[in-house]
RNA sequence: CGGGACGUAGCGCAGCUUGGCAGCGCGCCUGCUUUGGGAGCAGGAGGCCGGGAGUUCAAAUCUCCCCGUCCCGACCA
């Protein structure tokens, strides 16, 4: 029953956290996962988060096919090369071999493109902002539940434009807005904001942004990337439009996703020895109460003065539930919701009712101190504001502690393997230096300025001249 | 796919070396007593010992093959 601790063994402490608190559990094909229903409760407030910010920067929703011809996959070079060893394939359908295999999709960019040629012919089309919610397959060698699953759900943007400019513009709104608010304002969770290297590119793109966050290991979670993707799919799926000027161009792309993975971010991030921290944002319950009595008068008593307690709770918009199971004991009862990480517990037995008072626990702080239940409802929310904001500084703050400059190579190997964390360092911008650090390291350069700005300095690795100040770490 | 660990009740494990009634803890069911940090007692249910083949009077245990899980790598949202 005990949780392994954070500091000995990590992988295990996610896993049994994962289970413990009934967020998922592995499913019978491999690399597959059931999300349960709290933790699926977890991701649909991730989901509506996002929704709401991608409606609000102007983009529809719609839906395309979990299913794409093979040969579509083919026409973009780079991207099938980047997706075909992780595809899966149908091959066999109605009792029958297909003439043509169908392949499940990776992402869509491909089905997407195809289609958008049907759709657009002049720049009076443009821009297409779409979104949509799926689920994809991707054949990954080394699952772990859901950080890396065979099967995710996430949202897919794909968006087609008539400039360069606008597109790039694009992505770069989508990852600003969308992206980092959610995150930051809804997860509690700050992240870095980047470029990839070439290395490190979606298969297709010209440039590909991603936010990247700190897990308390010391290792970064790309938690979602955006795409520039130039002209790439518009010439591979032949999709022009007739110009303002009256000549014929192909559209210019963006295309970007957060997946199923920000809940796993959610739970390294925040979580602690005890299990899960919610940040109550995204909590499905913000607040339990557990009553406490000894016989029917105490429990008729503790009862009756939680009635009007909760009705304003839930009126002031607060999530609350009463754990009035009578299988269990307060004390199993506070560490299972410790354990599932709601942000609040609120205590009320006879020894509080004679005060008038109720106890509070705070998961954040880990701390229990008495409030007037007189006024609850309006105090609460003012609560769960402030843990809020405090797991965004305690998550802050350890990615500042965890956030170094070497003025060494040697001393950028020692950093990356103990403590681990955010290694900013100046590099030449050759693939090789990038190579080697991650061949002595597995460290990867995780992001480079958004805005490149011209550095003074010497390249960490080789001592060339630098071109950029890069951000290193171990990546999940 | 390479290296390592492991598959025995829902979960965690012992038993295997040296073949001989399949066990322990938690959980589950029933009853009573309990309830302010993972309750106590009593009774009870639950097993293809991952699968297959072999050795043997006899296999959880020995041999071979297969499947799966987890950890560390390469790949990745």
């Amino acid at each position: 029953m005990a949780l392994p601790k954070q500091s000995e063994d990590f992988p295990a402490w996610y896993q049994a956290v994962v289970k413990g608190a009934e967020l998922a559990e592995p499913s019978l094909v491999r690399g597959t996962m059931v999300i349960r229903p709290y933790g699926f409760a977890i991701w649909e407030r991730i989901q509506q988060a996002v929704d709401r910010r991608i409606k609000e920067t102007g983009h529809e929703n719609l839906y395309f096919p979990l299913l794409i011809p093979s040969k579509l996959l083919e026409k973009e070079a780079e991207h099938v090369e980047g997706f075909a060893p992780e595809v899966a394939v149908v091959t066999q359908a109605g009792g029958e071999k297909l003439e043509e295999p169908i392949v499940i999709r990776p992402t869509s960019e491909t089905i997407i493109w195809a289609t958008y040629a049907k759709w657009i012919q002049s720049y009076r089309d443009l821009p297409l902002l779409y979104n949509q919610w799926a689920n994809v397959v991707r054949w990954e060698l080394r699952p772990r539940l859901f950080l890396r699953t065979t099967e995710f759900l996430w949202q897919e943007g794909h968006t087609a434009h008539e400039t360069a400019e606008e597109a790039m513009a694009e992505a770069r709104t989508i990852l600003e807005r969308v992206y980092r608010e959610t995150v930051e304002d809804d997860m509690a969770l700050p992240v870095r904001l980047g470029r990839k290297s070439a290395s490190q590119r979606f298969p297709g793109a010209v440039e590909t942004l991603a936010m990247e966050a700190l897990m308390r290991d010391g290792r970064a979670l790309q938690a979602g990337t955006s795409h520039y993707l130039g002209q790439n799919f518009a010439k591979a799926y032949d999709v022009k439009f007739l110009g303002r000027d009256g000549k014929e161009d192909y559209a210019w792309a963006s295309s970007w996703g957060v997946s199923t993975r920000l809940v796993g971010g959610l739970i390294m991030a925040h979580g602690d020895d005890a299990g899960l921290r919610l940040p109550p944002a995204l909590a499905p319950i913000q607040v339990v109460i557990v009553p406490i009595y000894r016989t029917d008068e105490e429990k008729a008593a503790v009862t009756e003065s939680l009635t009007p307690a909760v009705a304003a709770l839930k009126a002031a918009g607060v999530r609350v539930r009463t754990d009035d199971r009578e299988e269990h004991r307060p004390g199993y009862k506070f560490n299972e919701w410790e354990l599932k990480g709601v942000p609040i517990r609120l205590e009320i037995g006879p020894k509080d009712l004679a005060k008038g008072e109720i106890v509070l626990y705070r998961r954040d702080l880990r701390q229990k101190s008495p409030v007037p239940l007189e006024g609850l409802a309006e105090y609460i929310p003012g609560v769960l504001a402030g843990i809020q904001d405090e797991l965004f500084a305690q998550a802050l703050a350890f990615r500042e502690g965890r956030t170094f400059r070497p003025s060494s190579y040697e001393e950028l190997k020692a950093l990356v393997k103990d403590p681990g964390g955010f290694i900013e360092a100046l590099w030449c911008g050759r693939p090789s230096c990038e190579e080697r650090v991650k061949a002595d390291t597995k460290a990867t350069i995780r992001a480079l300025p958004l805005d490149p700005a011209p550095v003074q300095g010497l390249c960490i690795v080789c001592g060339e001249p630098a071109t950029e100040l890069a951000v290193w770490a171990q990546a999940y």
